[in-house]
DNA sequence: GCGATCGC
DNA sequence: GCGATCGC
């Protein structure tokens, strides 16, 4: 370089190592990447890939990594509190570390700490040494607190993450982001706010919007302590009271830049890698991808499907196992297989790594907009023996959401678009019956994903779809029942492939958001296609692992065919008796003035009852009561759950109002308020949605509203169920709830003779569990007997600890350790049962139902003694609560089935777990009850014979039909 | 134990 | 996001 050439500009990059693993371990939990020695690497690659990233894409100069010190700070000695309640570091970052060390070691880049101090203070210090000789500073980190020490030339450089691409934050922006004039103020507002991952405590009542609006007022903490006196009410108080802590807050959120560090420029400067180390360590947690493209060739890649951008494209069969060929001759020379490329970097949230997106894969999407195309399509879509579709329209509530277009694909690469004119009911209704053959076709295996939502959309347009279904969300489901199933995650981990997001055509959430109808049909066919082109080679992936699985069964016979009864229990919705219910709610609330009376008298002043926080300041600052018993939540607050305020009902009157109190507006806001709001304009009933994809052990879930926890235990909340009615005066409500399911399935599984006997001698089970576990005869058993050993059955049932049983039956968790172990010397064979199951899941790593559903436990060898008891007591409760969960749907897909062969006008209506309830013809009663209960009782036959049994009742509410 | 919902 | 409460 000659003497004459203007100085290269000098880059330093400092990064913040610990908010960056912590940061990259937790975009990876809900996808963990495991390589074949069970360890989870998601934090290190995670690292790694931000390293990369920057050294690829910024090319820094100089660089260095920091960390915490070894020892407490001087924050810590300042304030005992400070990051007291942060949680062990997880035992997956405790492993990561060293090779995250051993990963900067290898490209070496030098590791910088000061005992005494945080990785912020040494950042701190040694971006203002280097900016005063000339270098231009990135503070590498994803955490706010660093906006204080931006300058002109020290930036923020937050790595790319989430699908969010990277982004400098410099002098502007922070001013912006704060609303703040100076950089400094950041300080001040960090101060005011607190920060509760920190234990900053700021200043209570003041958040992110108060904290501003007082700054900019007030310029500084100090100054707005010196004009208290200018706040009102509340606020002034806090303040006044809350100063000094204030202050303290302030100083705990400055970033100290005085470490006695020296900045020396060329231990910084950046370094060729070992490649060497480099390659072993990849090597080592198998980071093939990433090995390749850093290091370039490596070990041996496994050939990838696609084809390599440049390289000639894949040629893929002309015609397709139907024989038929594509509808536009020849696509075959462009459109291939998104492809399914093996990596490490596939997983959602991985902050880098190569994710095609349209635009980078050759496609044919077609826009099918006239009746002469729409006709060859549909003959097209009749020669198929499987197909894709999706639906586009304009909402995603299936009641008010109007059809914008129907995308089909059959193969890879390839798919039409129908568009329909939405504001045009008899057009669209046209549109849509000329794809009926389709639709209606018995033989056509539909492919879709969350293809319930589609079907209901093409209910509304009176398309009754036949023939077998593939969803493959459901498919997903049973994959990985714990990750999430949205086809955009879908597609990034198994095809590594990127779809068009939603918003990039209606525009961000929020009031400015159109819809798919405001949009030229042109600009929507991409992104239709895509949809159900990715469904179809999610599909193609899906189905070969599921075989391996031994899965597809459980697929083909039990979750595909649930769909379209759940869809028919959805669009019947069940009545809700909207007067009754707001003269209930008019009720409730003269009880709830009552009780606020009380409680204020009791209290001596009036506070918001309703919050936790004030209500706790209430009984145990100012009322002083329940000493020794006082708890405090994880964040430091008052607990005031149901245990403490029971405990306390003893003491104090107030208690017992406050219990009260909760359950009547509980009541009051999340059943009487709601229900009617939720009733539909269109048809006077309510119309919950199935979620068949969330619980971990199979169970469905119900939402908006929840209709599978309306009130039962006590009077004022079965008073809910009466305004539950039939459609009309020909129908009633028909319930039939499955008894003691869970339990008949455990005595089964562990095959305990004691408990078989009881069932089948038609005994109540839990005071025969009674008279055991306390040794007296059966009649002898009290209630309160009764209820322990209750307790007990649905601790096993439900997965809780001795000490969850403890809190629950007001006991000892002594009582409770010696009720589980007479329990066991009563019931041997449960006992070893429960071992076998912790043993079986051991081994595999999950636990697995009668139909073979899977429910993974892969914490069950950790070193974590609370996270294994947790997975030891899932290894037990998910084999009953699945098989339960998979007899249910077995029982609606076969009564579903009878209903409409004898064509029936009786309708299933709910389910609840245990019990499914239907708005049933008044004359068709008498002929459906014994063959429901048939239908219910043997929708699978259990292993050892225990039978099942099942109760039906009738009436004009639900509450009457128990 | 899980899942949903409400108000703070 | 948290604490509390409903059902199974």
């Amino acid at each position: 370089m000659s003497d004459t050439a203007p100085a290269a500009p000098k880059k330093l990059f400092l990064l913040d190592a610990f908010a960056l693993i912590y940061r990259s371990h937790f975009a990876f939990s809900k996808n963990p990447r495991i390589n074949s020695k069970g360890m989870n690497t998601g934090a290190v690659l995670g690292f790694t890939n931000t390293l990369v990233e920057v050294l690829q894409k910024e090319k820094p100069t100089h660089i260095g990594v920091c960390f915490d010190g070894p020892k407490k700070t001087f924050r810590h000695e300042q304030f005992a509190a400070y990051k007291a309640q942060r949680q062990a570091m997880p035992e997956d970052i405790g492993i990561a570390l060293p090779y995250i060390k051993k990963i900067i070691q290898g490209f070496h880049i030098p590791m910088l700490m000061m005992d005494g101090f945080e990785a912020d203070d040494v950042i701190g210090t040694l971006a203002q040494k280097a900016e005063k000789e000339g270098f231009e500073v990135f503070m590498m980190t994803p955490d706010k607190d660093y906006c204080q020490l931006v300058t002109e030339n020290i930036k923020i450089y937050r790595p790319a993450f989430m699908g969010n691409a990277a982004e400098i934050l410099d002098v502007a922006h922070v001013l912006a982001r704060f609303e703040i004039e100076r950089v400094e103020q950041v300080i001040d507002i960090l101060g005011l706010q607190g920060d509760a991952s920190d234990n900053i405590p700021g200043i209570p009542g003041i958040g992110e919007k108060t904290a501003k609006t007082l700054i900019q007022k007030y310029g500084s903490v100090e100054n707005l302590l010196a004009n208290v006196d200018e706040l009102k009410g509340k606020q002034q108080e806090n303040v006044r009271n809350f100063a000094e802590q204030g202050l303290m807050s302030k100083e705990l959120a400055t970033i100290h830049v005085n470490v006695p560090l020296d900045f020396e420029a060329d231990k910084l400067l950046l370094d060729a890698p070992d490649e060497t180390v480099l390659r072993e360590l990849f090597d080592e947690l198998e980071f093939r991808q990433l090995s390749a493209r850093i290091l370039g060739g490596g070990p041996e890649r496994t050939p990838a499907r696609v084809a390599a951008p440049g390289s000639t494209p894949v040629r893929r069969p002309k015609l397709v196992p139907g024989g038929q060929a594509s509808l536009f001759g020849n696509p075959g020379d462009e459109a291939v297989a998104i492809g399914a490329e093996e990596g490490e970097t596939g997983s959602h949230g991985a902050p880098a790594g190569p994710r095609k997106r349209l635009e980078d894969v050759p496609y044919n999407y077609h826009l099918m907009d006239t009746p002469e195309l729409r006709q060859s399509l549909l003959s097209f879509l009749l020669q198929q023996e499987e197909v894709s579709f999706d639906t586009e329209t304009t909402g995603l509530d299936t009641m008010t959401a109007r059809l914008v277009g129907l995308s089909f694909a059959w193969l890879p690469g390839e798919a039409y678009y129908v568009p329909v004119p939405a504001d045009d009911q008899a057009a669209t209704q046209a549109i849509v019956d000329e794809f009926c053959p389709f639709f209606e076709s018995k033989t056509i295996l539909k492919i879709g994903q969350n293809i319930k939502y589609d079907l209901t959309i093409l209910k509304h347009y009176n398309v009754n779809i036949s023939g077998p279904l593939f969803d493959t969300m459901l498919a997903h489901y049973l994959i990985e029942p714990d990750m999430r199933h949205n086809m955009d995650v879908l597609a990034e981990t198994y095809l590594h492939y990127s779809p068009v997001p939603i918003t990039d055509l209606i525009g961000p959430k929020g009031k400015k958001q159109i819809t798919m109808a405001d949009l030229a049909p042109a600009a929507v066919k991409d992104y239709a296609c895509e949809d159900a082109d990715v469904t179809l080679q999610l599909k193609h992936v899906f189905e070969p692992m599921l075989k391996d699985l031994g899965l597809l069964g459980l697929l083909n016979d039990v979750e595909n065919p649930l769909v379209p009864v759940l869809a028919d229990i959805e669009y019947e919705g069940i009545r809700i008796d909207s007067g009754a219910m707001n003269e209930y709610s008019a009720e409730l609330q003269g009880y709830i003035t009552e009780l606020e009376t009380q409680i204020f008298r009791e209290a001596g002043q009036e506070f918001n009852i309703g919050s936790p926080k004030q209500l706790g300041e209430v009984l145990f600052d100012k009322m002083d009561i329940g000493k020794g018993k006082v708890k405090k939540t994880k964040t430091g607050q008052y607990a005031t759950g149901e245990e403490i305020l029971s405990q306390l009902a003893a003491e104090n009157p107030i208690a017992a109002l406050i219990l009260e109190y909760r359950q009547l507006t509980k009541l009051r806001s999340t059943y009487v308020e709601a229900l009617p709001q939720l009733v539909s304009v269109v048809d006077g009933r309510v119309h919950t949605s199935f979620n068949q994809a969330v619980a971990a052990t199979g169970r469905l879930s119900s939402t908006n509203p929840n209709l599978q926890n309306i009130p039962i235990r006590t009077e004022r909340g079965r008073e809910i169920r009466k305004a539950f009615v039939p459609r009309d005066e020909n129908h009633v409500l028909l319930a039939a709830d499955y008894s003691q399911v869970e339990l008949r399935i455990m005595a089964d599984f562990s095959g305990d003779k004691t408990m078989i006997e009881a069932f089948r001698l038609g005994q109540d089970v839990h005071t025969s569990t009674a008279s055991k576990v306390f040794k007296v005869p059966m009649d002898a058993v009290d209630s309160e007997m009764r209820r322990k050993a209750k307790t007990v059955n649905f601790g096993i049932i439900y997965g809780i600890s001795a000490f969850g049983l403890a809190q629950r039956i007001g006991i000892s968790r002594k009582e409770a350790t010696e009720i589980i172990e007479t329990y066991f010397q009563e019931f041997p064979s449960v006992k070893a049962f429960m071992d076998d199951s912790i043993n079986r899941a051991r081994e595999l790593e999950y636990a697995e139902t009668l139909l073979k559903r899977r429910r993974y436990l892969r914490d069950i060898n950790s070193r974590n003694a609370t996270l294994r008891g947790y997975t030891e007591r899932n290894a037990i409760n998910a084999p009953i609560q699945g098989t339960a969960a998979d007899i249910i749907k077995m029982a609606m897909i076969n009564i579903h089935h009878w209903l409409r062969e004898e064509k029936l006008g009786t309708k299933m209506i709910l389910q609840v777990h245990d019990e499914l309830v239907f708005d049933a013809v008044t004359e068709e009663v008498e002929y459906i009850t014994p063959k429901i209960k048939e239908l219910m009782t043997t929708a699978l036959l259990l292993p050892r014979g225990v039978p099942l049994e099942v109760e039906v009742g009738s009436g004009r509410n639900w509450l009457q039909a128990h």
